[in-house]
DNA sequence: ACTTCACGAGACATCGTTGTCAAGACTCCC
DNA sequence: GGGAGTCTTGACAACGATGTCTCGTGAAGT
């Protein structure tokens, strides 16, 4: 029923009747293959423009063997702006290889990622960037044993040896840190997202190591890791603030905590330091100026794909890790330090 | 080469093969159909397990005739967080049809939009969500006439019948001027992007609506349109402010145009009041509260989807237009009039 | 004038899968 | 015990396109 709506859509066997031609005259002409006599030629084409007839591309990468052109991008959800930008770098770097983008969220879940990874290569999508929700991806090594071409984004893979591009998450959280350190800030709170995620891993371990280059001593109370929200890094500045020993500057590990702790500082006017990890939009026009390790999102999505195209087109070479760099943009600090 | 690194992709004859049966009962395994003996159903499971055999979706649809099980979004560019936000509700409703999303941006560019459509049909997409950069359709008729279903999401099409869905941009800025008007402004400058847009247009005519109705006498110099950048918003507010008879209020007819007013009323310390259509993550935190014309973007995309895939379902009634409320969020605004 | 060759066009097989149909095995019932 | 019915299974064709091969035609060469 609701496919018998209008007329049935053309086939290159219609087009070859209504022209009085062969299919396989028609499917030259479609394919402009140029030994075809002219005559012919445009009779072909006066028939495809009269019956609409569109080639069925699924039809024909079937038969061809050709590649779909299509790549798959499995991410966490499309509304965070951080992966929107990374959509949108991939998207465009596709289209310069004429190549559509299907992009599919694995809502952060492992179990889901996997589904989503299986029904992608189902449709024989040419490569797959990936940014990992879990920590396992072994589940992948039969289809990239069998050509599918990958790459990891933002985090790296386990388990599979495959090509990634991450952040410089360690050492920028180190310039970030240090940058505080030599504004003269001793009791510095650091606030990050669980450890379970590599991201906060590495730049919780970045900070640390700056700490420590600096011969500040460990305080736990300083240290705050696990929090996901902006409300709970909000909390936990201001236990921080209430402590015995208040720091005089914050470390955030990433732009909800950044978010969070700013709201909390702001409603209490106090006028700590704060450098956060993750540069967000609008952030000149914070309450407040504000300190933050960048980088260009852009160029992650960018050069992940790049290096997907550069697999797809024959790149056999060893697997590699490139890291994008990050870069301290201060703003105003003077205004927040003593 | 390239193509030949590993193993071929086995095929269903392939497992036909290693299990000892016909491919009609692999078939039909790997369909479910329950009339196969519980041993050869085994037997073939190895044999998939064994060989990562993973179904074709491309020839089993195109020999089934069943739908491609993906959907087509054409937006302007995903990188803007309302275009995103959109893209991620409709993926979110297309997950929930156990559809793909291929999301194609056609950079607000008319002929790019038409490229992307003809791609997109030739993909066989099961349906269309448009974002139209362009202001004629009539050249999606012949798709549509055979079969191909499709949503205008933000503006209306022209040269076709066909669902679509839209924001109330003529009441919202009715409302968000009237506003203005009651708390005692009798001078409300009023800067919008060109009228060209469909969008700009209908909030123009909404914010003239109101001015009228209020019996507000007509002044050109506080009315500015074809304003498509942030800092020519800036230069429209500073403009009008350093004018002969300034406005003591704004309307901004987007949030690009609230950014750039928002931030030349800064710069100058100066206290007009400013109302500006859509709201933007983050406004809470601006260096002053804003009231702003709101609404739901999710909505507007969920909306879209959700009418594409009753039609994909086989809905024929009469082509609609579903209209998406505003809602004037208030911030401050007693800090901002007199 | 006859062979050779290039070239344009079509017949046919094929890509990987599923719909159709029929054959064989088995059960059931009068 | 034999015909009917059920249940499994496989052979074959087909989806819409393209690769391969062959055939007929006309021009060129000697």
């Amino acid at each position: 029923m609701s496919r018998q709506d209008g007329p049935r859509r053309p086939t290159i066997s219609d087009v070859a009747a209504a022209a009085g031609v062969s299919v396989k005259t028609v499917s030259r002409v479609i394919n402009n293959v140029p030994s075809v006599r002219p005559e012919l030629v445009e009779q072909v084409l006066a028939a495809v423009g009269e019956l609409g007839f569109r080639r069925n591309e699924l039809a024909s990468t079937l038969r061809s063997g050709r590649r779909t052109a299509t790549i798959g991008l499995i991410i966490g959800d499309l509304a965070n702006p951080f992966y929107s930008t990374i959509a949108a770098a991939v998207a465009k770097v596709a289209r310069g290889h004429d190549t559509h983008l299907i992009t599919v969220s694995s809502e952060e879940d492992p179990e889901l990622e996997q589904i989503q990874f299986v029904e992608l290569c189902q449709r024989r999508v040419d490569g797959l960037i990936i940014v990992p929700a879990g920590s396992d991806h072994s589940y992948t090594r039969p289809e990239a044993e069998m050509g599918m071409r990958m790459v990891f984004l933002d985090r790296p893979p386990s388990g599979i040896l495959a090509d990634s591009v991450v952040i410089d998450n360690a050492r920028g959280a180190h310039t970030g840190v240090e940058a505080l350190l030599k504004d003269g800030h001793t009791r510095i709170g650091v606030i990050a997202d669980s450890p379970a995620i590599y991201t906060a891993r590495e730049r919780l371990a970045g900070a640390r190591t700056a700490l420590a280059g600096a011969g500040t001593p460990y305080d736990g109370s300083l240290v705050r890791v696990g929090v996901a929200h902006p409300a709970e890094a909000a909390k936990a500045v201001a236990t921080m603030l209430d402590g015995m020993n208040p720091p005089t500057a914050f470390f955030a590990g990433n732009n909800r905590i950044t978010v969070g702790a700013l709201q909390e500082l702001y409603r209490r006017g106090h006028d700590a330091a704060l450098t956060g990890f993750d540069d967000f939009e609008l952030s000149t026009l914070m309450p407040r100026p504000l300190t933050v390790v960048a980088y260009d999102v852009e160029e992650l999505g960018r050069t992940a794909a790049e290096r997907l195209f550069a697999r797809i087109g024959g790149d056999a070479s060893w697997p590699s890790e490139t890291v994008i760099a990050t870069r301290l943009i201060r703003r105003g600090a003077e205004l927040l330090t003593h």
